[in-house]
RNA sequence: GCCCUCGUAGUUCAAUGGAUAGAACUGCGGACUUCUAAGCCGUCAAUGUUGGUUCGAUUCCAACCGAGGGCACCA
């Protein structure tokens, strides 16, 4: 990469003035006036050096200008001691001609080559429809993937829901009350709400739910399996639709009934050996060690906790992949002090199994919705799939008008609506807490998904139209001077992998944005397509070099992207 | 009480310790007989408070104020 290089010739001509310049700091300027890359060193040796940081920056820019590389063509000293660069045309120029040439395969990395990633995400209860919370680790989950499979790594996508315990027993105790057929996904949902209304009033109900849930680990009432199972086996296919709707496909599932026994029995062989202990009649870890809190694996009936289950969940994943490089789990941030302690337990567990590998909760935040409209009112809970149905229905309004036919408008519905929504929840840090404004995030105006897929798909329209003409892309003839397409664009690379690097989705739609707003500008400033100027071709070559990244941006986010809009 | 997140324009979000804190929405004002106007151009507007470290702090440290989450038998 460009950064590379630059650094490199940062630190020989530091080193030429024999000083040490250690890491080499790179930043792109704020505004493209000052250049493409700037370093800091000259103010950050300054002071060692004795010397005033513009003298010590004036030195060293010269040193680099000695070294006659041909991707810069200026590099000069400003403000209060920047070593700002510029760079080629030459070099621009063939970096859009690398994008084009290259297609989908520009910009991907090695830096992870070799490594296995099992990550785990989605993870719902069955029998209770998918929480708007599940859909958001979907989102980020599936995100991640594909930003880690960029950077070379074979990733593994782990599902890993609980099949088994009180929602399970709410469901079924439901589906007996309301005579609910278990392979109605309808009347899944509604036996659920039934169960856990009862269970919340704390009468005799919740009882029978209780001795439901003992008899279904034990599977002792066949009648109540066989209810079980039906409703796990609806529940999973209808999940199995919802992700391939959201762009998922999962290699492997592990269900909590798998996890629970066994993560029982590994907590009560290691009690002996100090790592767990018993108290209050439970058994738990004392997370103090390890400057955390204590918290219960196995409860006082002998029953695995969620903890516990983690532990056997852990069993089951590293049997599978016993190669693995990286275990990453996303769930709630709700959960990240749960985590720090169950990992914390898992380490001295499987101290060889973890031995040199990498184990990390990656949190994903809570979403919350800014209007009324979706507001749980009556107790019901708003599930991904009504959240993308309604916003779906407010996308197929706009659509209509557009005049397409009726299956292109429901599937530019879909796509626009799924692009909204996980636009919203990829823009931002993740970790943090999301609010989805409805009217904001459909507005269509702007810093949302529907303008990423909007550009992309005027740029490929127009170079459709160009196709039609008889033009083809090229580079050979560019014009006297460029413009800041060239000059956002190539950056592409480095930042699709510090998005890998720091699992962080976000920063791609940033760029993705960046990049969205100056190809508009190019797009109103001119018009590409003219066959009598000569420069037509090296602006479609351009259009081309957007279209190609932008699709590999809204391809890593998952985030799909319609014919036309 | 202890621990963990976090606090940036009216609103929703950006900003690997750097230069004039960037977008979008909203408000106000524009351009358009061009390939997709879900677009483009201009403009108003912000770092919770008080200290500290640093050549330089939205970023690091401390205290305070405020929000959310967690802390023994739920997941």
């Amino acid at each position: 990469m460009i950064s590379d290089q630059i650094q490199k010739a940062v630190q020989s001509a530091v080193a030429e003035l024999g000083m040490q310049a250690g890491e080499v700091v790179l930043e792109h300027p704020g505004e493209l006036s000052r250049g493409d890359y700037a370093t800091n060193v000259a103010m950050a040796l300054a002071k060692k050096a004795v010397v005033k940081p513009k003298d010590l920056a004036e030195k060293i820019a010269t040193a680099i200008r000695a070294q006659n590389i041909p991707e810069i063509a200026k590099v000069e000293v400003a403000g209060p001691g920047f070593i700002n660069f510029y760079l080629s045309q030459t070099f621009l120029v063939s970096e859009i001609a690398k994008i084009v040439s290259l297609g989908g395969q520009y910009g991907l990395n090695k830096t992870l080559a070799g490594k296995t990633v099992m990550l785990e995400y989605t993870s719902p209860n069955l029998f209770k429809p998918l929480h708007i919370g599940n859909l958001v680790g979907n989102i980020l989950g599936e995100s991640l993937s594909r930003l880690l499979i960029a950077s070379g790594a074979e990733v593994k996508r782990i599902n890993y829901p609980s099949d088994i315990g009180l929602t399970v027993a709410k469901g079924v105790w439901g589906l007996q009350k309301t005579g609910g057929n278990p392979k109605d996904i309808k009347a899944l949902g509604e036996a659920y709400r039934v169960g856990n209304t009862a269970y919340d009033e704390a009468g005799d109900e919740k009882k029978e739910i209780e001795v439901i849930n003992k008899a279904l680990y034990e599977y002792s009432n066949p009648t109540l399996t066989t209810l079980r199972k039906d409703g796990i086996a609806t529940s999973l296919l209808h999940l199995e639709m919802l992700c391939k709707k959201l762009g998922t496909k999962f290699d492997t599932q592990f269900f909590e009934s798998q996890s629970a026994l066994l993560g029982r029995d590994i907590v009560l062989a290691n009690i002996t050996n100090g790592i767990f202990e018993k108290s209050d009649g439970a058994v738990i870890y004392k997370g103090e060690v390890d400057g955390l809190h204590t918290r219960v694996f196995l409860n006082s009936h002998g029953l695995p906790t969620y903890e516990a289950k983690e532990v056997g969940l852990f069993k089951l994943k590293s049997e599978a992949y016993p190669n693995f490089d990286i275990s990453i789990t996303v769930t709630g941030n709700e959960q990240l002090d749960f985590f720090r302690v169950v990992f914390s337990a898992i380490k001295k567990v499987f101290k060889e199994e973890t031995k040199g590998k990498v184990l990390r909760h990656v949190p994903n935040g809570f979403l919350t919705l800014t209007t009324g409209k979706m507001s749980s009112r009556k107790g019901n809970v708003i599930t991904g799939e009504s959240l993308i149905e309604t916003v779906q229905e407010m996308v197929r309004e706009k659509v209509k008008d557009r005049g397409f036919d009726v299956s292109t408008t429901e599937i530019v519905a879909e796509s626009v609506a799924i692009g909204a929504i996980k636009y919203s929840i990829l823009r931002q840090q993740m970790g943090s807490n999301i609010i989805f404004d409805f009217e904001k995030s459909l507005s269509f105006e702007g810093d949302s998904g529907p303008y990423l897929q909007y550009t992309t798909v005027r740029a490929r329209t127009v170079l459709a139209k160009a196709k039609i003409v008889g033009l083809v892309p090229s580079t050979k003839n560019s014009p006297k001077s460029i413009g800041d397409l060239e000059r956002v664009i190539y950056r592409f690379p480095e930042v699709l992998e510090r998005a890998t690097h720091d699992y962080a989705p976000h920063l791609l739609v940033t760029f993705a944005v960046e990049l969205s707003a100056t190809f508009n500008a190019f797009y109103a400033n001119q018009t590409i397509i003219d066959g009598k100027d000569p420069d037509s071709l090296y602006r479609l070559a351009i259009t081309s070099a957007v279209a190609s990244v932008l699709e590999q941006c809204l391809y890593v986010l998952a985030i799909p992207l319609p014919e036309k809009m």
